[in-house]
DNA sequence: TGCCCTTTGTCG
DNA sequence: CGACAAAGGGCA
């Protein structure tokens, strides 16, 4: 019966389950990302924007709004720096206080949710296929973009510290290894029907004991291990990429088929698996890599 | 140009 | 304090 329970913070990806209000609109920073919202009931945006999935065409533009993803100012955000923009002269004042004030936008759920599934199955998606991630998920590209890279980067560092030390264990590893990789499905899911609803499942069975990654939930997942670290990047590189991106997507056609629907709302905007296993730009060769380069063997 | 990696600044 | 989004710098 429900055994769920790995998680902390585990919303139920019940959309925009942000603590936070949608916050009134960030203001400015970036000239070439527009994070302004129109305040529209982010949930009720995505849905929309799901079913129409404008498509923006011109990247440098892609006028995000935020949906849920609260990102906000913070109430005690003095206002007073308001760099509204436009402002003359000391243009380069100006982007100094903008910089400061760094808005760390904090995704919904849901968005989280779809952002991972893509993820678990494809790590390197084309421009287009970003493009159109942003316009379902309401997001910017470069937000997807950056999401996307730091997804990776957490990849990398997980791996980086799961392997050496627990490499004896490796069927745990792997196991892991899979859930990381959404192989299995991860705990929680989205449904997104062609309506553009987005409801959550969060069922899950994946109960492993002592390896129970909150890993996607999009939020923590691993010790504070690497906070100073310095990995070796280079023989990490070869084994990172080796068991990586598209390779999955074939086979990864998942048990339960949360993301079926996913996938169908992601056809909707023009996503379809034929998008999906089209090499990506980068690393596209369609390599037939193994997902995991044996592990399970190596005890 | 975009990615990787590190750092910065914010949020929980 | 850790996690995270985002910025900055360097590289191919």
């Amino acid at each position: 019966m429900s055994v769920d329970s790995a998680y902390p913070q585990s919303l139920p990806c019940s959309e925009s389950s942000n603590s936070r209000e949608p916050s009134p609109v960030p203001e400015i920073y970036e000239p070439e990302e527009n994070y302004a919202s129109l305040q529209m009931s982010s949930a009720e945006t995505l849905h929309t924007e799901a079913a129409v999935s404008p498509l923006p065409s011109s990247m440098d533009q892609l006028i995000q709004n935020n949906p849920d993803s609260s990102t906000s100012p913070s109430p005690s955000s003095p206002s007073a720096t308001p760099p509204t923009s436009v402002e003359n002269g000391t243009g380069k004042e100006e982007k100094a206080q903008v910089k400061k004030q760094k808005i760390r936008t904090v995704f919904s759920q849901t968005q989280l949710c779809v952002l991972n599934e893509r993820f678990q199955r494809q790590k390197y998606l084309s421009l287009q296929q970003m493009q159109e991630l942003s316009s379902i998920l309401n997001l910017s590209y470069k937000q997807i973009k950056t999401w996307l890279q730091n997804q990776r980067m957490k990849c990398k560092r997980w791996q980086k510290y799961n392997w050496p030390k627990n490499s004896h264990r490796v069927t745990q590893v792997s196991s892991a290894m899979t859930d990381y990789l959404g192989l299995s499905s991860c705990h929680q899911g989205c449904l997104v029907n062609a309506s553009g609803n987005l409801s959550m499942w969060s069922n899950h069975s994946w109960t492993s004991p002592s390896w129970n990654y909150p890993a996607w939930n999009g939020q923590t997942w691993c010790p504070q291990a690497w906070n100073n670290q310095a990995w070796d990047n280079q023989a990490w590189n070869n084994q990172f990429l080796s068991y990586g991106e598209e390779a999955l997507q074939p086979q990864i056609q998942f048990q339960q088929n949360p993301v079926s629907d996913l996938e169908a709302s992601l056809e909707i905007a023009g996503e379809t698996y034929d998008a999906i296993l089209q090499a990506p730009k980068y690393y596209g060769t369609q390599q037939p890599m193994d997902l995991f380069p044996d592990y399970s063997m190596s005890i």
